[in-house]
DNA sequence: AATGAAATAAGATGCAC
DNA sequence: GTGCATCTTATTTCATT
């Protein structure tokens, strides 16, 4: 992958409804080599997927909470569990594995906070846990799906 | 918004690569009025964007970093500059204003270790915070754009 | 590897009903 | 909403540098 590659890739996760002749414009190709290398890109797996991103508080989900999960000791087949029952919900958007103090963090999404008690009870109920702290969030500042392409 | 706009955005959160035809098919529409809706879905702004989604192992910008910040008491003015710096800087995938012990909530993707540090000596210098306390992802268990479209 | 041209297929867009 | 005409773009091929 070299830096037209990476060009390629800025413009696509900045606006991926372009034309391959507008993208071969913006990073100094004709189409025909701009179009083998988005192939390539996405065969690779490099793309992994090109999505449509939706204005949370108009589709009425715009409750978001960070949830801060400490499993406490179990075996490797309850995490195992734990992780599918989790990533199964909807309302999960983000879940990570950390390291440190906390095992798991979720970002969670929800129309209103009478529904994130709901989904805080089936998530309890779910799974043993010991500690969960719930962060809501007032303010979306800044998010961006586009990941830095300049070293 | 009905019923048919919402099973739209589902399948356009999922795959936004599908033909316009092959998007009518599996929400039950012709294409020219599957066309219109989302053409109007795109003008109230229900739909932000399209763009392509990019395996950040793959680009080099693996490692996810949560970052909680208390900012302390600070002026209205001060708290927009704050907001203004951390916004621009590209590491910065998302940044949160949240509600309770917690003023800030990050979520910072850089290609290593190392290059967190020197992210995070950045972002002291820039602001005097109360307290920072980063958290380190080691496995991004589910990750996912599309907000649930059903109630 | 890239370019330009060109041909074909697929899809988007617009119009009549 | 449907069906159809048209226009644009994607995709492939090829000769050339």
């Amino acid at each position: 992958m070299d830096a037209t590659d990476r060009k390629i890739l800025a413009v696509l996760q900045a606006d991926a409804s372009l034309s391959v002749a507008e993208i071969g414009n913006r990073v100094g190709l004709s189409t025909t080599p701009c179009w083998k290398r988005i192939q390539r890109l996405e065969a690779d797996g490099v793309i992994t997927q090109r999505v449509a991103l939706v204005d949370p508080e108009k589709v009425g989900w715009g409750v978001t909470v960070f949830v801060a999960i400490e499993t406490g000791d179990h075996s490797g087949e309850w995490l195992e569990n734990f992780a599918t029952l989790v990533s199964a919900m909807p309302e999960v958007v983000e879940f990570w594995r950390m390291s440190g103090d906390v095992d798991y963090m979720l970002r969670v999404v929800v129309p209103d906070i009478k529904s994130y008690d709901a989904f805080y009870r089936k998530l309890i109920a779910g799974a043993k846990l010991k500690n969960v702290t719930s962060r809501f969030a007032m303010e979306r500042v800044k998010f961006t799906t586009a990941l830095p392409m300049t070293a």
